[in-house]
DNA sequence: TTATTTAATGTCAGTAAGACAATATTACCC
DNA sequence: GGGTAATATTGTCTTACTGACATTAAATAA
């Protein structure tokens, strides 16, 4: 730690400093359907108002670390539940705050389906919200969230096109179906299961198949997979249009 | 700007505050290789080194309008000679300056072909300098500015998968060999003249005929096109593998 | 045993991509 | 002017993949 320094160590004393954020989408699959975790604001501005969870970077801290640290201590999701987690982009409007000029990394999330969030370290409450409620509804969500949100549904639809990360939205091992449940719910379309079947069992390192099937549910058992090797999906999966 | 504050007056007094700078990826496609413009640093740290243009994010500024500043003073490229530019990301890690934290927002430019570059208002040069000879090289640019070239340049492979980007990289009006010798020179590979064709002119929104040809040059004129309006390619241009 | 439910495989037509041949339209050279 | 070279564009054929949908398989429930 030879580059230690006090906050008040700076090496150019005329250059703007801001506060930095990390803000997250943490995104899951429930019940069919797309959802968001949120916090109530507890204090002002917006207080009240449904956010993002998120906090500031500290002294030493990378990017990674703050977005690892904040998801914990505000949802208490640990990291070994998170499927997949990237940087998602970077929010630096002046009036984004009303308070000051921050700048905003945001995170995006993808994470199985969760137990219902207890409320983190501040007396707030989290909850797990249906994307499709929150744009059609005339609630906004605190600051510049809802265009963060926004910005995160939509890398998180094109990222299932030529990835196989949809598998980061079911556990460890996984039915054709209920990944294809991902596909729809994120998408907002119904897919042909035959056709999901061959493309997802054909293409090389979408999933690989485990020796374990479903058991106790009504009709044939399922096979099980999980996630494979491969980074991007050649050819992707087209969602038409 | 009833919201203009003195950068002394802060909200937080206990949060941790970061200089913010905006750093620049700026290819270009000249003699059939993808290039980067690269400043060589005038002062200390990393004096005599290749870099990334930049600077700091300043008072009121948003960070799209600090990267086109930044893109001008360093470089002296106006406005609109940029064919595209977005974010590329941000990198946060701690030590990535020897001064201090330093948070870098990277963005991603294309521009086409372009004269020889003026030196900018510091005493430092600028260069065109082909992305093969950095990568082969043993010789590094300055901070993480490798990192954040080498996620420029993925990020450009995939663009052109997807989207009708590559025309951001020839002028208004260019010739559907013109394009695809930008796709030869970003994904380093040869593709067939004729499919290229029929691929580009048959995809609804990736490009438009104009009714001008070019001439005088040895060959069959060639039709000119200019930038479809489509946002992505359905289906999109594929690279094999 | 039979019906019901869900999983997985098979069929067939239409579409798009890769390989490559053929034709079109210009400049260049004698 | 006629032939040659250079580049642009169109056409052909095979193969791979997708979408629509029928069929079979394997479990539970009545």
């Amino acid at each position: 730690m030879t580059n230690k320094k006090y906050i008040t160590s700076q090496s150019f004393p005329s250059i703007l400093r801001l506060p930095v954020a990390v803000d997250l989408v943490v995104l899951t699959v429930r019940d069919a359907a797309l959802c968001v975790l949120l916090i109530k604001r507890g204090i002002a501005p917006f207080k009240g108002k449904w956010a993002l969870p998120g906090g500031f970077v500290c002294t030493g801290e990378s990017l990674e670390a703050t977005a690892q640290r904040e998801l914990t201590e505000e949802t208490g999701i640990a990291a070994a539940q998170v499927g997949y987690m990237e940087q998602l982009g970077t929010f630096g409007a002046p009036n984004r705050d009303p308070r000051e000029h921050i700048i905003a990394v945001a995170y995006l999330a993808f994470v199985p389906n969760l137990p219902e969030p207890k409320a983190g370290g501040d007396a707030h409450f989290a909850a797990i919200v249906p994307i499709s409620q929150l744009f059609e509804g005339a609630e906004k969500l605190a600051f510049d969230h809802d265009v963060i949100l926004q910005a995160g549904v939509e890398r998180t639809r094109a990222k299932l096109e030529y990835t196989p990360l949809a598998a980061a939205f079911c556990g460890a091992e996984f039915t054709i179906n209920a990944l294809r449940k991902v596909y729809e719910a994120v998408w907002g379309c119904t897919l042909d299961a035959p056709n999901f079947h061959r493309k997802v069992t054909k293409t090389a390192g979408f999933v690989e198949a485990t020796d374990a099937q479903t058991s106790g549910e009504s009709g044939r058992p399922a096979q099980l997979f999980r996630q494979g090797n491969a980074l991007a999906l050649h050819p992707p999966m087209l969602r038409g249009g």
